[in-house]
DNA sequence: ATATTTTAAGACAAACAACTCTTAATACTT
DNA sequence: AAGTATTAAGAGTTGTTTGTCTTAAAATAT
């Protein structure tokens, strides 16, 4: 799998979150039921974030989690990294730890080039568009016309 | 990590086993010796891809394991299905079991197409190619010239 | 103040991946 | 036939990820 449960636990939230009016705090337990999340694993994931500053947490009633900044100026690769850390992505194909420019493995040269897509994927896609193209789906209704 | 670690070995032995002129049994004492990995371990990995009929093994003196076929007919991708599963490359990224052209997630469509990039280059990298390009960088040394 | 609602933190358990070792089976060598 | 070299198979160990639960801390509400 190219990212952890825990990254992706954090993705979907994170969108969930963009997608929603106004910037109130959610509580993580609503987030777990409408994803289908186990609660306390959530709420691990979501310290993570917090801890990145990508989430803000408050405590007590009325409290839960929100976007700290604009879903707009959060991208996918921000969760990414947060979760999954930066090397998880310029990890050589066959796991060469001096794989590089200067001693590249057999597949060097291609893999970085996707490599870079998918990086690029990653920095262009903002929870704003994750989350209007998630609302899109669901206006459709289950895709009957396909 | 795009690759198990298991499935990671596999492809270096494979690849090892292409460069090697004639196609004599190998040990996998020499293999893991080479390549740096665990005898015990590699020997299981081995195991996988000879029962997928992408190695051939011999047991006793004179005996190892060496390519059931041409390495120029064994790709990537085939010694990747064997280890870790063709469904490891068709996942969605964001983990949905349902994801799909009915019920795309918010990344589907430009997912599938770098998923597509990435098995296009799996499939076209055959054991030879790959055997090659690790030559051509022993040959240069250690790109003293860099 | 006390009770209630919420996240934070840490301990724990289960599942899986990665690795090690032992024994069995097979083939060769003498 | 006996001994040796090798892979096969299975059991066991360690480490990491995933998942669960309990208790603590913070904020609100009464």
């Amino acid at each position: 799998m190219f990212l952890s449960k825990s990254c992706i636990y954090g993705l979907r939230a994170s969108v969930q979150l963009a997608g929603r009016n106004g910037n109130e705090f959610v509580t993580i337990k609503e987030l777990s039921d409408d994803l289908d999340i186990s609660f306390f694993f959530l709420t691990k994931v979501l310290q993570q974030l917090t801890k990145a500053e990508i989430l803000e947490s408050y405590k007590g009633p009325k409290g839960g989690v929100r976007l700290l900044k604009s879903p707009g100026e959060i991208t996918f690769m921000d969760v990414v990294i947060a979760i999954d850390g930066s090397c998880s992505l310029d990890n050589c194909v066959l796991g060469l730890p001096e794989c590089g420019v200067m001693k590249p493995c057999p597949l060097h040269d291609q893999w970085s080039v996707l490599k870079s897509s998918v990086m690029e994927l990653m920095h262009n896609s903002t929870l704003t568009e994750l989350a209007m193209r998630h609302q899109d789906k669901q206006r459709v209704g289950k895709w009957s016309f396909y």
